[in-house]
DNA sequence: TCAAAAGTGTTAAGTTTACACCCATGA
DNA sequence: TCATGGGTGTAAACTTAACACTTTTGA
């Protein structure tokens, strides 16, 4: 019994976190200006190592934390990549998360310790390792995902206009949408609510302002067959 | 540098296979009943470990032609698993692959060897450590995949009856599908071919036989936006 | 001759898309 | 007063869903 495991080897495990932002009516991703070997000076995910008796998903929590100062994030695994040579340092097979943060509420110099910085999605520098990879993995996934799930409002404040929403969507999508089609579709989904709040800071009528209702999302879904 | 990876943790790393096989209208699992320790007279997925200098999908490709007998089968990555306890031998982390087989050719010497059965899918008993898991999430995956790219035929011979089609589609999506409505779907898809042969074994009257062509599926996507 | 599976079209309902103007306000 | 973003409804096009009978043939 002891033999059916060490006759096998060993590998270091690590997780790399996708970190999506929305501002300014595009996604962007926290990546690290990397300050220390291997691949100083190139551009990165932030990553770390499982640790012992420490679970997975954990660790990639843990890592999210050590550069956001933020938990209760939405987090969700793309995937896992074993290439051998992945990482030329050494064997470490490495397990994508991607998480949707509000990008106005973060710790600043925790980031800038880490010396990471916001990149619009669209104008990524080359990456590390597989790291594109795992880019475009959780892109799609992502993508996939916030077209059957209200997931989105993660990346935005806790209140939000409707023109802010459908940025947003679109962004996502990378396509646009009709305006008047996207208000009906929001009009009937009874767990965006209008807060009676308005919004003056982005124009001059003032737009009013929306929130997600969770309890009511859930309850909706009952009904969905 | 080499203090970066070494003051990690290492880990085992496995690899769990989902094997779909489709016969007699339902969608079945090739499971094993344990001849072995860990978990030995219980039912498990088949398993293996990463070996040094094996990239990480050619360990699954390795552990299911060890049971079937097959390669170049379709196989996609379901997710990774790594709670700390998961396997209560030690320390691993398991990625699980789902792959599509068709029920009719496979080693059956080998399988016997390996003491593994067909189980209907809504039939499972219990499984080993978080195999559960990895089955439910396998078929999520493989749900959501066959919905968007004809996967499917891996799971049928190379020619088929429309009503064999028809039913591999009810297992999959776990409801029926309007006869007429389906032929109809069929029909536009110029990448299910006639082949003009008769398969007299299911009807007295005898059914078309068709079959799936990769290159036009190919072609058909380069229309599709 | 009849049981059993194969094959075949039409219509209604529902969903999606396209489209243009008025409103409120602060500068 | 006007520039800016907010807000609103309808009709056509398209897609999906519902539905029942005839054909073939081996036993």
């Amino acid at each position: 019994m002891q033999q059916y495991y060490s006759q096998h080897p060993r590998f270091y495990h690590a997780v790399d976190c996708i970190i999506f932002g929305f501002s300014g009516g595009e996604l962007s991703l926290l990546l690290l200006k990397r300050k220390f070997n291997p691949g100083k000076g190139e551009w990165s995910l932030m990553g770390g190592f499982v640790q012992e008796g420490e679970n997975m998903d954990d660790a990639a929590k843990r890592v999210l934390t050590e550069l956001t100062g933020l938990t209760n994030v939405f987090m969700e695994q793309v995937g896992s990549f074993g290439q051998v040579n992945r990482d030329p340092g050494e064997r470490v097979i490495s397990t994508a998360y991607y998480a949707l943060i509000n990008i106005n509420e973060y710790d600043r110099s925790l980031v800038e310790e880490h010396n990471a910085y916001w990149v619009k999605i669209n104008e990524l520098p080359t990456l590390l390792f597989d790291h594109q990879q795992m880019v475009d993995r959780a892109r799609l996934v992502m993508k996939v995902q916030a077209a059957m799930q209200p997931i989105s409002f993660n990346l935005l404040p806790e209140h939000f206009t409707l023109t802010q929403l459908q940025t947003l969507y679109e962004a996502i999508n990378g396509e646009p949408i009709d305006k008047r089609n996207f208000r009906k579709r929001v009009a009937e989904m009874s767990y965006i609510e209008k807060t009676g709040l308005i919004d003056k800071l982005t124009s001059r009528r003032g737009a009013a302002l929306y929130k997600f209702n969770e309890a009511k999302y859930q309850e909706s879904l009952k009904f969905r067959l």
